[in-house]
DNA sequence: AGCACGCCGACT
DNA sequence: GTCGGCGTGCTC
């Protein structure tokens, strides 16, 4: 900052007047929502990525626009101290698509676009190693060039056979680059700085190939031949990209009906039209299909490929989002983050399992790569096919409403393979029957998995809870294992022999006795995946039982291990939360029993209907994948409930109609739009009394804007505390997108008033929250 | 949001 | 006598 004062000429020269150098003007990962102005004696194009000092820091910020003045004090005013030349500017599209979501999800633009970069990127001490692997030293004579290359051969003694062998390759190609030098000579290096110095050549960092296809390609292999409506599906999609305008679709398929082979078709019709274009495939968790990169690497051989997700190492993300920001990477598979990469020729989206929550982040910028990959699709005029067994019904309503073009594939694409057969055990009748249910599980389910066992064939279980039992009880005064921080119970782990909080992460050991009253008999309450393992081995003490969760494959790579002895046969009877229902196929399971799937019939979230139907889908279709004739036995207390009747009868277009004709009379999502208001603070009346004002402040809106906006009650969340955090929140909702957005952006803007009279209080806004 | 500066309680 | 609590103010 003192170079600051020494450089002004006029030490009382008014802001506002022209400096010499030149002004970037930038935006920070801050809430602040501004643009920062500093000096720059590098030249510098918007879209580039700078060092500059902010506050008592120095960040990576990226340059929105260059100015040759500005109001902006002498004294306050400071330089760039660092400019990433070497990489290319993000493009005008991507800072459009990082504007749109930062004004539709109410962020400062640096808070999108910043964290949109992958971590190395922002640190401005990896830029200097990230050159090293993208990039090399090309030594280029300069002109004329037999007049240089006739001085350089004489310069060089004839026994120096190295530095002849140099000289040769360079009057020969006119160039040579630092790996091929050092190739020919030891001293190739020294050599070369030599010439250089002497004006000779000079030296130009070149970007070096960062996805270099491996010597022995994979056994390209061959598309399979399509039925009739994967053909018709492509030929629509591919129709789209012809036509050069936004097309979105809705590939509507069953599990196991082939939309893997629609999606190579269609990235196959995309690389073929145009030889830059670049295609985008979003997966939910790209960890849970590690056979998908495989599969598309096998059918494209050659065709340079990227993952971009948050499982890979820092350095190879980093390099893999230069690749897709080259365009060198012309096939890009990754996570919801993947959609805010740099994808210059992007040519084709494909998102896959669309109704995935997972595609809506939960923290931070609470963007919906769904929504986002929309958005951009229609901002290149270019096809997006969103895939789903079961869509969501805003995508449902989409092509109920001619918006989406909806694409069927009905039948399973194997022609042996048939529709599971889904029955309800009404645990009820079982009691009211005298049969006995041991542990959670039925006579019917124990049957048909013992059926299994004597058959050699595989039972999946199904249950999404984790741990031993969800809470540990006390006979005798009632208390029940609730965590310090939360208001949830800590959940039994046994094998561990620790009681954990799955919110915060709050641990401790197994009480012997109960903490209120000392009583020794404390049991535990209701069952999770740990348990049921154990009754399986109880029950077939023959049988090998695996269990597959979030706790038996936190080691890394242990989930992949497990994976693999479910599917080379190793296993008879697997039980598993959510994670088993994502992306494995396992060819030998004939069995699918859902344990229990009633809590989410009582949830208080409009969507858990909707959820529940596509979760139970979901691993319905793990059953009976190949020739192999599957069951699905779902255990429920409540067999009327209309996603289970739905499932039995592979209903999803009439429980569709069913949600929305539900929603439309309740005026819920997708009849309306919504966002939530969250706020924390120690006292939940804390957090309530600024929710409280906000709703008066929003109403005197309303009433201003004439916004046809409705703001509910505050109140304070299901889960209210969270690791000694008290939670409220406020909801709003509008059957018009734009008068809600409309007031959402006025009423944001005036949030300042109410922190000065409710401090303390931390406030988040989500946009088309997921679950209110 | 960070991160400083700044003014009042329980400890070596 | 200090470490540290979080209130307030700033970031080109």
């Amino acid at each position: 900052m003192t170079t600051a004062q020494a450089d002004t000429v006029f030490p009382d020269a008014a802001a506002g007047t022209e400096t010499a150098a030149a002004i970037a003007r930038v935006v920070i990962d801050t809430p602040l929502d501004a643009v920062f102005d500093y000096r720059c004696a590098q030249p510098v194009l918007p879209g580039q990525l700078v060092v500059v000092p902010f506050g008592n820091r120095r960040v990576v910020a990226l340059v929105m626009e260059t100015a040759t003045s500005t109001d902006v004090p002498q004294d306050k005013l400071r330089d760039v101290e660092r400019v990433l030349d070497w990489v290319p500017p993000l493009n005008a599209e991507w800072c459009a698509l990082a504007d749109f979501a930062a004004g539709y999800y109410h962020r400062a633009l640096g808070e999108v676009t910043l964290p949109a970069l992958p971590p190395l990127w922002r640190t401005p001490g990896s830029w200097d190693n990230l050159a090293r692997q993208a990039t090399e030293t090309v030594y280029v004579m300069q002109e004329p060039a037999s007049t240089v290359g006739a001085a350089l051969l004489d310069s060089v003694p004839k026994r120096a056979t190295g530095a002849m062998r140099l000289a040769e390759a360079l009057t020969g190609d006119g160039e040579l680059s630092t790996s091929a030098a050092v190739a020919l000579h030891g001293q190739a290096v020294a050599k070369l700085r030599d010439w250089a110095a002497v004006g000779w050549l000079r030296v130009e960092q070149r970007p070096k190939a960062l996805l270099p296809q491996p010597l022995d390609l994979p056994e390209p292999s061959v598309a399979p031949a399509l039925n009739v409506e994967q053909a018709s599906a492509v030929a629509a999609i591919a129709q789209g990209g012809a036509s050069g305008t936004f097309s979105p679709f809705l590939l509507h398929g069953v599990t196991g009906s082939g939309k893997t082979e629609v999606y190579l078709h269609a990235i196959a019709d995309a690389l073929a039209r145009n030889p830059d274009a670049q295609v985008l495939m979003l997966v939910p968790e790209i960890n849970l299909t590690p056979h998908l990169e495989a599969r598309i690497a096998a059918r494209f051989p050659g065709v340079p490929m990227a993952a971009l997700h948050s499982g890979l190492a820092e350095q190879p993300r980093a390099l893999n989002w230069l690749a897709a920001h080259r365009g060198e990477a012309r096939i890009v598979l990754g996570t919801r983050l993947a959609m805010l990469a740099s994808l210059p020729n992007l040519a084709l989206i494909l998102v896959d399992e669309e109704h995935d929550t997972s595609y809506k982040q939960q923290e931070g910028l609470r963007y919906s790569a769904r929504d986002l990959a929309l958005w951009r699709a229609k901002q290149r005029n270019i096809p997006v096919v969103l895939g789903s067994a079961t869509p969501s019904l805003e995508t449902w309503w989409r092509t109920e409403q001619g918006a989406t073009t909806r694409l069927t594939l009905s039948q399973r694409a194997q022609a042996e393979a048939v529709l599971p057969r889904v029955s309800l055990i009404d645990l009820t009748l079982e009691r009211r029957a005298g049969r006995e249910i041991r542990d959670g599980l039925s006579k019917p389910l124990v049957d048909a998995i013992a059926d299994r066992l004597a058959r050699g064939e595989q039972s999946l279980l199904f249950l999404n809870r984790r741990g031993y039992a969800p809470v540990l009880s006390c006979d005798a005064c009632g208390w029940l294992s609730g965590c310090p921080r939360c208001s949830a119970y800590l959940v039994l782990h046994k094998p561990e022999r620790r009681l954990r909080c799955h919110h915060c992460g709050y641990e401790s050991r197994i009480p012997h006795h109960c903490p209120d009253c000392g009583n020794v008999d404390i049991a535990p309450l209701g069952r999770g995946t740990q348990r049921i393992e154990e009754t399986l081995g109880e029950l077939f003490p023959q049988a090998r039982v695996a269990r597959i969760d979030a706790d038996s494959t936190r080691r890394k790579g242990s989930a992949e291990a497990l994976f693999d002895t479910v599917h080379e046969g190793s296993v008879d009877i697997l039980i598993g939360t959510q994670m088993v229902a994502k992306g494995h196929d396992f060819q030998r399971v004939t069995l699918v029993g859902v344990v229990a799937p009633d809590p989410s019939l009582f949830s208080h979230d409009f969507r858990a209907g909707e959820h529940l139907f596509a979760s139970l889908m979901q691993v319905a279709g793990r059953a009976g994948r190949a020739g192999l004739a599957g069951e699905v036995l779902i255990q429920t207390r409540y067999p009327d409930a209309p996603a289970l009747q739905a499932l039995v009868r592979h209903d999803y277009g009439g429980f569709a109609r069913q949600l929305l004709r539900e929603r439309k009379q309740a005026g819920l999502p997708p009849f309306a739009y919504q966002a939530l208001l969250t706020t924390e603070h120690k006292e939940v009346a804390r957090a309530l009394e600024f929710l409280a004002a906000a709703r008066a402040l929003g109403e005197t809106l309303v009433a201003e804007l004439g916004a046809p906006v409705f703001l509910h009650d505050p109140v304070p969340m299901t889960m209210v505390r969270l690791a000694n955090r008290e939670r409220a929140q406020l909801l709003v909702e509008s059957a018009s997108r734009a008068a809600l957005q409309k007031l959402l952006s006025a009423w944001t803007e005036r949030f300042g008033e109410i922190t000065k009279t409710v401090k303390g209080v931390r406030w988040q806004l989500e946009i088309d929250p997921l679950r209110i």
